[in-house]
RNA sequence: CGCGGGGUAGAGCAGCCUGGUAGCUCGUCGGGCUCAUAACCCGGAGGUCGUUGGUUCAAAUCCAGCCCCCGCAA
């Protein structure tokens, strides 16, 4: 290949970061201009706060947009469209693209998305396939349309599941294996070694935002749907139960098969905190109760034994 | 100045309001019981109560400052 392809990156979250970090090494791509979401007051004391994507971009001299949305805001096309571009790359952008945007790079805009497409398309795919018990999902590549996660699919990639794969682990391996999934996809699309290709409409299913709702335990459902949620949401936002008027989430549990009334303790262990739950019971082992670190399961109902007593 | 919880033995907590011998569960060490045990019984070690200063005859406890951890919200 004679020149390098001309990219712009789209993007926010931690989960782009390597891809970022990697087509600006590459020999391959010339990543020409980074647009991220807006600094927002973010964390304890609302301090204003930029996303790692910028970050980085920052840190390699790269020109940053941050328009609050990229479709009414015609003078960052404007902008973008002078560094004549090939392609738009977007993966976790969390903005909704318009045509006018689509047709600026002068071949595509391709887009990754965390799922093995047409299933879990949306917001969450991750944690949705965990939470629904899935063995296997996967990444896609794609070239970008109008509707949600819908365009033409370039590359396909799977990864299994284990049983107590969590999210986070989840998250690491996609962030991992994207950024070649990437670069392949656009030398790929330059070369015409790689035809896109319809999407089936029969398996389409989407991955809607998680509800705050959904994040708590309801000890009536089963200990496996229990413990996929647990692992689907590890640490973002974390499955919760409350208990003394406090949030207690947990962390990590493993599917047993103990007999009680629905969120009843029905044995304290070395290794942890059994709950009956509506089929089977659930072992609590790690937790984080609200105003404290994470602990052993173990570890917490020591210290709350107290507090009943008392009262 | 977004709202709030917390820092006490290796771990998790109580005690603080109403100052006066620092306690509980677990772990650990030693001993006992037992065919055996993660179960039970007996005994031991282990804490300058986050930090600095103030009030007091006396501060984990009251007051002020500082450091650190975390939940909500965004």
């Amino acid at each position: 290949m004679q020149n390098k392809i001309k990219v712009i990156f789209f993007g926010t979250p931690k989960i782009a970061l390597k891809s970022l970090e990697y087509l600006i090494k590459s020999d391959k791509i010339d990543v020409l201009a980074v647009v991220t979401q807006p600094d927002k007051p973010a964390g304890r004391g609302h301090k204003m706060t930029m996303s790692p994507i910028k970050e980085c971009a920052l840190t390699n001299n790269l020109p940053v947009f941050q328009p609050k949305s990229i479709r009414k805001e015609p003078g960052i096309q404007d902008e973008l469209r002078k560094f004549e571009p090939d392609f738009f790359v977007t993966f976790a952008f969390g903005q909704i693209l318009s045509q006018e945007v689509l047709d600026i790079p002068k071949y595509e805009t391709i887009n990754l998305h965390a799922s093995l497409l047409p299933k879990y398309r949306g917001a969450n795919p991750l944690q949705r396939a965990i939470i629904d018990g899935e063995k296997q999902t996967g990444i896609c590549t794609m070239i970008t349309e109008l509707g949600l996660d819908c365009g033409d699919v370039c590359l396909k990639e799977p990864i299994d599941i284990s049983d107590n794969l969590n999210c986070v682990q989840l998250f690491d391996i996609v962030a991992e294996k994207s950024p070649e999934m990437i670069e392949k996809t656009l030398i790929g699309l330059v070369e015409k070694t790689i035809t896109p290709e319809k999407q089936c409409e029969n398996g389409v299913c989407m991955a809607n935002k998680l509800t705050k709702e959904e994040c708590k335990i309801d000890w009536s459902k089963s200990a496996h749907e229990l413990h996929n949620l647990v692992r689907g949401i590890y640490q973002c936002p974390s499955a919760y139960f409350n208990f003394n008027d406090k949030i207690i989430k947990v962390l990590e549990t493993e599917v047993m098969g103990g007999k009680g009334s629905e969120g009843e303790f029905i044995n304290i262990s070395k290794e942890g905190v059994e709950v009956a739950c509506g089929d089977g019971s659930l072992l609590l082992k790690r937790v984080k109760p609200e105003g404290k670190g994470e602990m052993s399961a173990r570890d917490w109902y020591n210290g709350v034994k107290n507090v009943i007593k008392g009262n």
